[in-house]
DNA sequence: TGTACATCAGTGAACGCGCGTTCACTGATGTAC
DNA sequence: TGTACATCAGTGAACGCGCGTTCACTGATGTAC
């Protein structure tokens, strides 16, 4: 288990997490990821015990992506954590974007149905996501409204999947900016 | 084509939109539909042309019931209808009937990353709810925020979806409730 | 510095298995006279 | 009303094929003396 082991375990992940957003994880099988890994099929088993470990590994390398686009924004700006955080996610960039984008919006009913390890890789990050907008809300609304933090990310979810089945692009836009508006006010 | 064809042709359909909407299309076989409808593997094809064939109507049948639900509503009763489909869609029992339940939030990532009959059905179909979504808005509105309507049933679907996932009911709950409040303000 | 051996990381072929699809067939229903 | 035939609706076995998983093997790297 020595430094080339770990980095191409990271590389599977890291080609596994983009593969299983943009086609999901019954659509990519162990094969597809190790090509795009640039290894054989046989190696798999060498770095994880199962598909279901992969896809929970994948899970857990998504929300950590999340995060860091969601809470990876400049304290000391002058407008607000909200403001950039909506501007960020219902970006028309994040439309395209499916491999690198929110691993809710393009795994979330799927995972909803799943048992094992993936899916509770994915309860885990999920909670870690609300909690972190739930703290940053509540220190600028000053405690106010505690409850929001849940349905405000579960509305930008919805908002980001809707632009992707719209097929008219600025219908896509004017649906994420509106979504951003309804967010901002209240 | 006499009448007991089409009449277990209808069977097969709405079996197949109950399982598809609750384990998705990948999951689902075309002999479990085939059992789940009292017949056999092989009768399939003479009913339709592909599994693809198959998903389409089931996916169509998904929008009939959701048009239902959301606009089968009686127009002449106190409450605006904003309030009345607003309740109805985030109602707690809408967690658990997934299978009844709205289509978008069951298989709408999945739909996105489609191609073939069953994407184009769901075109079909999202555009007429959201169009049905915009109509009665724009009465009770009286013409303002005409673009308001896509953005909100895609936070009713972000709520739905996020409901299913978190494992705390008392959480899911409130979350409903949260999305609910939303949609009412503004 | 060189040699011998152990461990590591990955290869490539093979395995069951379940899937979507096809097809020859059968029993039931409907129609013609 | 009865008989002969055609059509209908569904059966059950078989087909390729791709999947997740296993495993014997190989070349490269590291270690001991």
């Amino acid at each position: 288990m020595g430094r080339k082991h770990d980095a191409t375990h990271a590389r599977i992940v890291r080609e596994a997490s983009r593969l299983f957003r943009e086609r999901g994880t019954e659509d990519v099988g162990v094969e597809e990821v190790m090509d795009a890994a640039g290894l054989t099929r046989g190696g798999f088993y060498a770095h994880f015990k199962s598909k279901d470990a992969l896809v929970a590994e994948a899970v857990s390398l998504g929300f950590e992506d999340g995060k860091t686009n969601l809470f990876g924004i400049p304290e000391n700006e002058g407008a607000p954590w909200l403001e950039h955080a909506a501007r960020r996610y219902l970006a028309e960039s994040h439309i395209d974007a499916v491999g690198d984008g929110c691993i809710v919006a393009a795994l979330g009913p799927e995972m909803a149905r799943r048992k094992g390890l993936a899916r509770n890789a994915f309860d885990r990050g999920l909670a870690e996501v609300i909690d972190g907008v739930r703290v940053r809300l509540g220190k600028e609304l000053g405690g106010q409204k505690p409850g929001r933090a849940p349905a405000l990310f579960a509305s930008w979810v919805g908002a980001l999947q809707a632009a992707r089945l719209v097929r008219n692009r600025t219908a896509a836009v004017e649906l994420l900016n509106a979504a951003r508006r309804a967010s901002l006010n209240t």
